[in-house]
DNA sequence: GATTATATATAACATTACTTAACTATTCAA
DNA sequence: TTGAATAGTTAAGTAATGTTATATATAATC
């Protein structure tokens, strides 16, 4: 614990804890990833809209320059692909009262319905690897996980 | 523990454990994803891109077809994916002495920094996060979550 | 109240990234 | 050793998705 005080994190200073969450951590959104692409493969979605669904699932509505940003693509990209969305029934684009000029971007109960497919095929993968660990161990690690889980959900 | 047996995982019929884990990975989802997708995006590679160069990171070389596999496309289409990702210089396509029809897709030393890069974009987060344990905690943290990550890497 | 900035939309165009079909090279197996 | 199977590539065509340029409506500012 007598790193990483001054300047950024480097992974040779990294001591075992934070690698060990790291490691996890990255192993898990791997898998996640890999999970999303099967799934939206074979529901006829691309990669891009089941990531700004999932975006919007855990995150709230977004706005269509929202969507640009978190695409990385133009306004006039982002809004066309909005305009696709809408078209295929995922999301609604919603006016604000505040700002006439803005839309807001909600999922459909078809979008929410696609986003817990996607949720539960990933579901199967984690009770295959709870399944491999023994009572205590699942206690452990559920244990720790909440406890980080509580942290992180702070920021 | 007495659910999930016969049918297929349900968030109702999920056991604690399992809803740790799901719990952990949503809170990623929403911390992280936007990240990933801006990293991947600037630096000018697509979300199935670094998907693939996650995926030799973790698990090692692998065949075309896996490729084929891993992206749910068409041998044609992975070979092409290939082809575009060694023009860009983040992987090698390498010859397998037992069978000379095989090429082993590795990544090259630019596509490990890209894949380095992508998980590196946390590791502020991370240490932030571990300091908030107690040193009880770290350790029981560092001993299960290496666990956890260890069976995970199998799959 | 006129000007500037913001948020989104539309149109024309360009590019990407697939697919299918056909082909080469190699290995396996009868 | 010949035929079938496997691994990968190449070419042509297509559909999806993105860009620039321009337009419209609204909000903010001076």
């Amino acid at each position: 614990m007598e790193s990483c005080q001054e300047n950024g994190v480097l992974e040779k200073d990294m001591n075992s804890i934070e690698s060990a969450i790291m490691d996890w951590t990255a192993i898990i959104t791997r898998l996640w990833m890999h999970d999303i692409n099967q799934f939206t493969r074979t529901s006829g979605l691309s990669f891009g809209q089941m990531n700004l669904m999932l975006h919007i699932h855990y995150r709230g509505a977004c706005e269509v320059s929202g969507v640009s940003d978190l695409m990385q693509m133009t306004p006039a990209g982002a809004s066309q692909m909005v305009e696709r969305m809408v078209q295929q029934g995922l999301v609604t684009r919603n006016e604000v009262p505040g700002d006439r000029r803005i839309r807001l971007v909600h999922l459909t109960r078809q979008g929410e319905e696609m986003v817990q497919g996607c949720i539960r095929l990933h579901e199967k993968w984690v009770h295959e690897l709870a399944e491999t660990l023994s009572s205590d161990e699942q206690a452990e690690a559920e244990r720790i996980l909440m406890r980080l889980t509580e942290i992180a959900g702070r920021s």
